[in-house]
DNA sequence: AAATCGGGGGA
DNA sequence: TCCCCAGATTT
């Protein structure tokens, strides 16, 4: 079989712990193997068994999670271990369905723990596996559709086999992840050449179908970096919003940059604190960019009267001040740490 | 059903 | 540049 020549050798394949195997799979959402595999080494070391991990606070979970993204896995990566290190006698719920009900655990997660860990016949359905299904049988649906997310699940699960589910379930992904790539598949040497409706018929490139573009919104954040000495005001951002967890400093946003005097004459606190202020340090504009935003940021360090009614005027903001060993502890948006390693670290 | 949530890497 | 990665949750 294809699978068992062209694996790669990764740590979580070959273990049956479903810990393990929970963990590699929230980890790789939406993230590639290659980015993926130095926080799964990180997060086993440090967190041994799931009760370690329900044990930890979420403030470590972000940072250890800081730059990978998608943060709210790493929230729910949290809640779950609490969840069946607390109520379950740690351990995992046997069942795709009952899988399912986990926080962060999703179609695809259920279906990869459940058949890696358990052998049910419950078929995963990710990237690879609609590219390899919809080039390989012509399967034209938007796979961003409830419809064609439903046929390809139907398709998925007739093939899976019911002996060796959770080798199929690698395979499929393993190939389309190595060998049926988005761009520049390698039909030449395809054990699926001779029957592959999109290499029959030209349509690599158009296959799968996969329509909803995103569109890019842009963002313009002023952030206030408040200084008292070395220490700086940082707070955790809250809300349903981007980075919710993470720390960054007090947040201006307008619809497009602004200058100092403009913030200050456009917001009441500033306008307080003006007095106070010794400097104000510019810094360039960044521009971040994320799937389905362009953020431009720009920072003002602001040097303050070091008296106790300033510092006061800053924490009622629901900042805190933070000293740059403490910063360093701190999770914070892969922006927050671009602006520090230019400017401080 | 559509929008939102990060960051990085390959072509 | 554009695309998309072992997707899930909220609106």
């Amino acid at each position: 079989m294809w699978y068992s020549v062209h694996k790669r050798e990764l740590p979580w394949r070959n273990t049956a712990d479903p810990y393990k195997i929970w963990l590699s799979e929230i980890i790789l959402q939406q993230t590639r193997v290659a980015q993926g595999l130095p926080y799964y080494n990180k997060f086993v070391k440090h967190f041994e068994k799931i009760g370690d991990l329900a044990a930890a606070s979420e403030q470590e979970i972000l940072r250890l999670w800081q730059g990978l993204g998608y943060y709210s896995r790493a929230r729910n990566l949290h809640k779950c271990a609490k969840i069946v290190a607390e109520n379950l006698q740690g351990n995992f719920p046997f069942g795709y369905k009952n899988l399912l009900k986990l926080p962060g655990v999703g179609k695809y997660t259920a279906a990869a723990i459940a058949s890696f860990a358990y052998k049910e016949p419950v078929a995963v359905i990710d990237g690879n596996v609609y590219r390899v299904l919809s080039r390989i049988f012509g399967i034209d649906d938007d796979i961003s559709s409830g419809i064609g997310q439903r046929k390809f699940e139907k398709v998925a699960n007739e093939l899976i086999s019911e002996e060796q589910p959770d080798v199929y379930n690698q395979a499929i992904m393993e190939f389309g992840a190595t060998h049926c790539t988005p761009k520049s598949p390698a039909c030449g040497d395809c054990i699926f050449n001779m029957e592959c409706y999109a290499r029959i018929h030209g349509q690599q490139k158009e296959l799968p179908v996969k329509l909803g573009k995103v569109k890019v919104k842009s963002r313009y954040l002023h952030y206030l970096v408040f200084k008292n000495g070395e220490d700086m005001a940082m707070k955790q951002r809250k809300g349903n919003d981007i980075w919710k967890g993470l720390f960054d400093y007090m947040l201006f946003e307008e619809s497009g940059f602004r200058d100092f005097d403009w913030l200050a004459g456009n917001n009441e606190f500033l306008d307080e604190l003006t007095p106070y202020i010794k400097e104000v340090n510019i810094s360039k504009d960044y521009k971040h960019v994320l799937t389905h935003r362009k953020l431009y940021a720009r920072f003002f360090a602001i040097d303050l009267d070091q008296k106790e009614e300033v510092l006061s005027m800053i924490k009622r903001q629901g900042l805190r001040f933070f000293s740059h060993d403490d910063i360093h502890e701190l999770p914070k948006p892969v922006l927050v740490s671009r602006y520090l390693n230019d400017t401080i670290f």
